[in-house]
DNA sequence: TATAATAACTTACATAAAGTAACTAAGTAA
DNA sequence: TTACTTAGTTACTTTATGTAAGTTATTATA
C-alpha cells in the first residue's frame, strides 16, 4: 500500500480524521468540562463520546479526573499534549474563515 | 445540541474528519496525481476514493481533468483553496513530530 | 421505607459508512 | 477474437455510529 508518508504524521491524521475527536480536543481548549457537557456543547451521541474519551486518555491526549461530591463530578481536560494541538485548530479557524464563506450554501 | 461552535470551524473539521480526506489533500500537495496513483500511495479502497474526490471535487478543493490519451489519464490536483491546505499540514507534521515518538508503540 | 433525581456511563438494537472483490466501459494491441 | 490498461461501479460483508433504554452510586423527598 503506502511507501512514503510518515508514520507519525499518518498517525497524527488518523486521531484527526477520526470523527468528534476534533471537536473533542476544541471544545476542552476552553477547559476542564464534564461528560454531560461536551456531549451538549457539540452534539455528539454519549455511546462515541465515551469511547473516544478513552481512546483519547489512552493517547495521553485526556485526563480524566473524579471528584467524589454528590453527585459524582468527573472532569476531563486536556493534558499538555493535547494542548498542544491549540495552534492547529488556529490553522483550522484561520483556513475556515479565510474559503468558507456562506454558512448556509454548504447545506 | 450545540449553542456556540462556529458554523465555518464546524464544516471545516467535517472536511478534516471524514477518514481520509487529510491524506488525500497532503498527498495532492505534491502534485497532480492519478486515481490508481492516490489509491495505492494511502492504501484507501478504490470505492471510497471515489467517493472523496467527489465531494472534494463538490468542495471546490479538488479538480479533475481529462487527458484523452489511450489508455485515458484522469489527473486529480488541488485547487487553489485545496492548496491552501498547506500550513494546516504542515502543522500536523509539527506536532507529530513533536509529540509522537516511537511508531512502533502506537500499535 | 419507597420513590425520585442526577451524573456518567453501558447495553441492545438499527442505520450508515467503509472494506473487498468482482465486474464494466473505452480504447487499443496482439 | 482475446487480452490489456485505467478508472471507475456494483454487490456484498464488516465496522462505526446513532438511538434509546437500562445500570450504578449517592442523596433528597414523600
Amino acid at each position: 500500500m503506502d511507501q512514503s508518508i510518515c508514520p507519525r504524521f499518518e498517525k497524527a491524521i488518523s486521531i484527526l480524521s477520526q470523527r468528534w475527536t476534533g471537536l473533542i480536543i476544541y471544545q476542552l481548549l476552553s477547559g476542564p468540562q464534564r461528560f454531560g457537557t461536551i456531549e451538549s456543547a457539540i452534539g455528539v451521541s454519549g455511546r462515541v463520546l465515551s469511547d473516544r474519551l478513552k481512546d483519547l486518555e489512552n493517547e495521553g491526549i485526556v485526563k480524566r479526573e473524579v471528584y467524589p461530591e454528590t453527585p459524582v463530578r468527573i472532569e476531563y481536560s486536556l493534558t499538555e499534549k493535547g494542548s498542544s494541538f491549540a495552534p492547529l485548530m488556529k490553522e483550522i479557524e484561520k483556513w475556515s474563515q479565510t474559503w468558507l464563506n456562506s454558512p448556509e450554501e454548504s447545506k
